[in-house]
DNA sequence: GTCTATATCAAGATAGAC
DNA sequence: GTCTATCTTGATATAGAC
C-alpha cells in the first residue's frame, strides 16, 4: 500500500507476480522458494529477506487476492446502477473481473496456498462466509442471487486450474446470462 | 473393475482411497508416497509395485474421478425422468452427488495431480469440453443450462479446497435452485 | 537489502531379499 | 506381491560476507 512513490514496483510485488505466474506454468505444488526468486530477479537470500518463511509468501499472495478481489467490488459499487440484487450483483462482477489482467495470475495464490498448507485458507474461507450472509440478508432473490454468483465462481475455478473449456464468447454469454439471473429471477 | 471377488478391497483400491483422504488433510502439495504407504497399510516398495511412480498413481486418481462421476450420471440416466434440458439435469445431478460419501474424497485427486503435474488433468479438460458440448446441443434453454452446471461446479470447487460456507441446508436449497432453474429457465 | 555458501532434511525411485 | 535398505536429488532455511 506504501510502495508506490518510485516508478518501480517493490520487491514484494515482484515477487508476489513472480509466484503467481509460476504456479500456472509449473504446479502449485512445485512452487519452489528458487524458482520466485529467479524469475522475480534476485537471489533466495534475497527473496528470503523479504518473506522469512515460504508459508509468510503464501500468506502474502492469498492477502494479496482477498484484497484485490475486494477493491473491485468496492469500485464496482460506486459505478453500477442501483437494481435487484445489488450486493450480489457487485460481487459477480468482481468475481469476473478475475478472468482479465493481473487477476488472473493473483488468484493462483489460492492453489499454491491449497497445495502448501490448507490451513492458509482461513482468510479466504471467512471472506466467502461474509459474502454468502451478505447475500443472503441483501438480495430481492437469494436463490437467483447464490446461483449466480456460484456459476461465476465455478467458471474462475475451471480457469485457476486450467481445465475451462469455455471460449471468450461463451463466457461473454454467461456472464451476460448471470446478469440476467440476477435482474429477472428464476422463471415460476 | 475386475477386482471385486474378494470381499476385501485391492490393494489399488486401498491406496487410491488413502491418497484421496491424505490431500485434504496435509494438502494436495504435500501427498508424499511415504505417507500414502503408510496410510494405505503397506511399504513403499509395496506401493511402488502397484504404480511405478507417483505420476502414475496420481494418473489413476483422476481417472477413478472421472469413472465414477460418469457413472453416477449413466445411472441418472435410467432413472431421472425426462423432462427439459435433460443432459444438463444430469450432469448437475452427478456433480452434487460429488458431496457424500467417497465421492467427496474422490475429487481430490484433480487437486494432487493439479499440484504435483498439470499436464495430468488433461483427462479432465476432455470431459467438460465434452460436456460442455452435450449441454450446448442438447438443452432447451442452453443458458439456464450452463449456469446450473457451473453453480454446482463451483460448489463443488469450494467443498473440494475445504473452503465451502454453505451449510447442508444451504446446499440443498442451492440443489433445488439449480434443478428449477433448469425446468422454468431465467425469467422473462 | 541482496548475495553466496552450506547445513539439513525429506522425497522419489531403485535393488534385491523374502 | 510386499518388504527393507539405499541412492540421489532437490528444497527450505541459516549464516555471514558485501
Amino acid at each position: 500500500m506504501l510502495e508506490c512513490i518510485k516508478g518501480r514496483k517493490s520487491s514484494r510485488e515482484k515477487i508476489l507476480d513472480a509466484a503467481a505466474e509460476l504456479v500456472r506454468e509449473i504446479g502449485s505444488g512445485r512452487l519452489t522458494l528458487d524458482a520466485v526468486a529467479e524469475r522475480a530477479g534476485l537471489s533466495k537470500g534475497g527473496l528470503l529477506y523479504n518473506f522469512k518463511t515460504k508459508d509468510a509468501l503464501l500468506q502474502a499472495m492469498i492477502q494479496r487476492m482477498i484484497d484485490e478481489v475486494q477493491a473491485e467490488k468496492e469500485a464496482y459499487r460506486a459505478t453500477e446502477a442501483p437494481g435487484p440484487n445489488f450486493e450480489a450483483r457487485l460481487c459477480v462482477m468482481a468475481c469476473l473481473s478475475m478472468r482479465k489482467g493481473k487477476m488472473r495470475e493473483v488468484a493462483n495464490g489460492m492453489l499454491a496456498a491449497s497445495a502448501e498448507n490448507p490451513n492458509l485458507l482461513e482468510p479466504v474461507r471467512q471472506v466467502l462466509g461474509t459474502v454468502l450472509t451478505d447475500i443472503k440478508q441483501k438480495s430481492e432473490d437469494p436463490e437467483a442471487a447464490l446461483l449466480a454468483w456460484l456459476a461465476v465462481e465455478g467458471l474462475n475455478s475451471m480457469a485457476m486450474h486450467n481445465i475451462s473449456p469455455f471460449s471468450d464468447e461463451d463466457c461473454g454469454m454467461i456472464a451476460d446470462a448471470a446478469k440476467r439471473l440476477l435482474e429477472k429471477g428464476i422463471a415460476s
